[in-house]
DNA sequence: CTGTAGATTCTGTTTGAACTGAAAATATTG
DNA sequence: CAATATTTTCAGTTCAAACAGAATCTACAG
């Protein structure tokens, strides 16, 4: 994996960007792509070496993938390092990022919104106008919550059963 | 609108902070908050002042929210400024959001997965263990671009039925 | 216990996005 | 058409996140 085929840097590169516009370090999102091609566990060194990257960046990369849970280190006999490897299976790796980005930026969103509803001063004039604003986003939110909740109790084929449910829903009414 | 109550502040500046999570431009997020919370449609000089941001940044900002769709420039009578206005349709909002993040997102996401197996070299060593890789990956997203096309096609409502139909599924399970 | 490989932390430095203020362009009024 | 109001563009500037390299820490072999 130390070399590169033209296909796995288009990959990689690609992640990248498509990282950063979903506010994750290129980095880190560029690691997470050589991870998820490598048949093996890589060593961080040959991480730094195969993309070009400091040592040190891609030990704070890494235990951010960790933290995510979709990288782990393994250790490989008679070898002193460290070796990572990604999750594999897709659907499990974004249900895990997508729980906790949830957790980070949604649940504080409705928290913010709850107190600001609960801060609402009635004699403040136009305070009925806001409480309505607020209240229809909070619904919003709500609502996400509620569809994740019930999306993270489902085994992943439901997902996809569901999705067929709603296309027979929009047959019978197209 | 020119001074911002407590909440209004707590909510404009949550929003800023969550829009730069996902990619979007703080004084970006931050406009269409202060609009959101708005009853009637604001002239960017005052933007500017309430915010405490240059006059060009929100002609930058205001014509990035115009392209989403969900911010307008509207016309007040005696008053040759432009007037801006948020989409109060949360629902709407974030449909719009989603759907030209998809566009420019996910799509070359998948154009970039269909063209690495393309151009996948049967003969390079490991072509097979790429090519699982990338199929498995492509999947996930041609299955969240199904998804998203359905929805799309629901009205707003219908989520929300859909959702509820979720939970029977799961008490039924459980 | 000592020496060494490897991992992490820390301290500047770099870089690119965001931003400002001025200049240019556009629109509106009389 | 001239004068003025308003918006947009452009050329630097600022600033925070990302990064490199050195220093430190940790774990293990001998």
């Amino acid at each position: 994996m130390a070399d590169l085929t033209g296909v796995q840097k288009a990959y990689i590169l690609h992640w990248g960007e498509m990282g950063t516009r979903w506010g994750i370090n290129r980095t880190v999102a560029q690691i997470h792509a050589l991870l998820y091609l490598s048949p093996q566990a890589v060593p961080a060194e040959e991480i730094a070496e195969t993309l070009s990257v400091a040592r040190s960046n891609v030990s704070t990369s890494i235990r951010e993938l960790e933290t995510w849970g979709i990288v782990r280190a393994v250790h490989v006999l008679g070898d002193r390092r460290e070796h990572y490897e990604s999750m594999k299976d897709v659907w499990e790796m974004f249900r895990l990022v997508i729980e906790q980005r949830k957790r980070r930026e949604i649940d504080p969103t409705r928290e913010m919104l709850r107190r600001c509803l609960a801060d609402l001063d009635p004699k403040e004039a136009g305070a009925d106008y806001t409480r309505e604003r607020l209240a229809a986003m909070a619904g919003f939110f709500e609502a996400v919550t509620e569809l994740h909740d019930q999306m993270k109790q489902l085994p992943t084929g439901t997902v996809r059963k569901l999705l067929r449910m709603g296309t027979k829903m929009r047959k019978k009414a197209g």
